[in-house]
RNA sequence: GGAGAGAUGGCAGAGUGGUCGAUUGCGGCGGUCUUGAAAACCGUUGUCCCUUUGCGGGGACCGGGGGUUCGAAUCCCUCUCUCUCCGCCA
């Protein structure tokens, strides 16, 4: 969320900039300045008739104490006119607050400068790449051809046990899971992130703190009886640590990660994007989370996109880092990159991590701030996460572009993470 | 699931209608003393909003919401959460 002040002091360049996000934000500004400048006159003077109560009532008091029942008895007259002032003024105040409220949070965040011109994923701009795409000869197969060969994943048997993409893995499937995500909480301990466990539902504060309430509502599963959500990524629990939180500057910055499962209703999507690992409802994820001083956040982004870029040549699968248009962007972003790899049989690129700067417009919602020097305001701080890395995609890629005739590769890297350097 | 207790400032813990934003202790910060440190002593110590060029001024907040009252941390209603005991249980 934008700061109020912000935008009541900076009204042309957030038009400007949303424009870029492909957003008309010149109706939701317009609106925004006018209320609050009203809802400004109206505290004035709520406060000023409030001042006058509370002087009233001080003075009754005394005259109370002092025994002059008499003088008391004709202030208290005078306050009834006040207390009714008071209550319309409260309401019109109230009534001002929700409705810069509901349009306050409409507005997505702020594109940085770097953030290229477009409207659609086509016009991405490819920052570098790496890895080589393997030349796989005749008989290549994807993976969901591979896992079934190899006895890896069973989609039909999460079928029956919960329903489609919710994928059961076995044998040396699911010992390839537990070695992936071993090895990125590993590597980023030895990055200096803590590592987190954190549950894997949370309550409506926390989804509303990180942005996936009350809008994206449907992208959660609901657990009605207790009115908690499923987390679709660890970044919903871990951030919401901070959630009215004060730092000290000492403390930043914070450096966290967490191995979750993440679970995606995904209402609406179907065809041959889904097939096999491609999209699911529940998959692994390890993620990194951190809290920056605001003049730091884009130092920590590059060094965050560094990391993650280690991780993928580590497996040593060819990728491509995108920097995403303004188009393309997520709502609560100012700067995101997109790390894709190539899934040999697919022939696609598939998306595996997603790092971004959120700036400071989670840390307004979360009311996450930090304390730049004793005794002074404290002020809001920046919160980035990235994937490092989302399982399904590496696993579908691994897959296919390891296939040899006599099984699939394990990456050198992997092996002491595995225990085993082939899957026979 | 049954029964009970509670929610106050970074923490502990007072306060049951009138200068209470809140006694006190601990912690934190500053100072005196000391070669330095500890101890002792003194001072200071929340967040948010509005207003003002500035100095400053005003308002709100004692789990959330509502009510009673001239006046609520204190009384009433309601919701949420936490804790204790019993039952069940990985």
């Amino acid at each position: 969320m934008i700061t109020l002040r912000y935008i009541q002091e900076n009204p042309g360049e957030v038009i400007e900039k949303l424009a870029k996000k492909q957003f008309d934000a010149r109706e939701i500004v317009g609106s925004i300045v006018e209320l609050t400048e009203a809802k400004n006159q109206t505290q004035v003077q709520a406060d000023k008739a409030r001042a006058e109560m509370n002087a009233l009532s001080r003075d009754i008091g005394q005259l109370m104490r002092t025994g002059k029942k008499q003088e008391a008895e004709e202030a208290r007259q005078r306050t009834a006119e006040l207390k009714e002032q008071i209550r319309e003024l409260e309401q019109q105040f109230a009534g001002l607050e929700v409705s810069i409220r509901e349009l306050q949070v409409l507005l997505p965040n702020l594109p940085h400068v770097t953030v290229p011109y477009g409207k659609t994923p086509e016009e991405n701009e490819v920052i570098r790449s790496g890895g080589v795409k393997p030349l796989l000869g005749a008989g290549t197969l994807p993976h969901w051809d591979l896992a079934a060969r190899y006895r890896l994943i069973d989609f039909e048997l999460g079928v029956k046990l919960t329903g489609a993409g919710f994928p059961v893995y076995r044998g040396k499937g699911a010992q390839l899971q537990r070695a992936l995500i071993n090895f990125f909480l590993d590597q980023a301990r030895r990055n200096g992130y803590e590592e987190i466990q954190p549950p894997l539902m949370v309550n409506e504060a926390s989804g509303f703190g990180t942005g996936q309430l009350p809008d994206k509502e449907g992208q959660m599963y609901h657990v009605t009886a207790d009115n908690f959500y499923m987390i679709p990524t660890a970044e919903v629990p871990v951030t919401n640590i901070y959630r009215d939180v004060i730092l000290e500057a000492g403390d930043l910055p914070v450096k966290n990660c967490a191995y979750s499962a993440c679970f995606r209703r995904e209402a609406g999507s179907y065809g041959k994007d889904v097939r096999g690992l491609n999209r699911l409802h529940q998959f692994d994820k390890v993620e990194i989370v951190q809290i920056t001083h605001p003049d730091h956040s884009y130092g920590v982004l590059e060094e965050m996109v560094n990391y993650v870029e280690s991780l993928v040549q580590k497996l040593e699968l060819p990728y491509r880092i995108i920097r995403l248009c303004g188009g393309d962007m997520g709502f609560t972003s100012a700067l995101t990159y997109d790390f894709e790899v190539w899934s040999a049989a697919q022939e696609k690129w598939l998306e595996v991590s997603s790092v971004s700067n959120f700036e400071s417009f989670q840390a307004n919602r979360l009311k996450l701030r930090y304390r730049g020097e004793a005794g002074k305001k404290p002020e809001l701080a920046h919160t980035l996460n990235g994937s490092a890395l989302a399982l399904p995609r590496i696993v579908a890629a691994l897959l296919e572009n390891n296939q040899t005739p006599d099984g699939i590769k394990i990456p050198e890297a992997l092996i002491p993470w595995c225990g085993f350097d082939r899957i026979p």
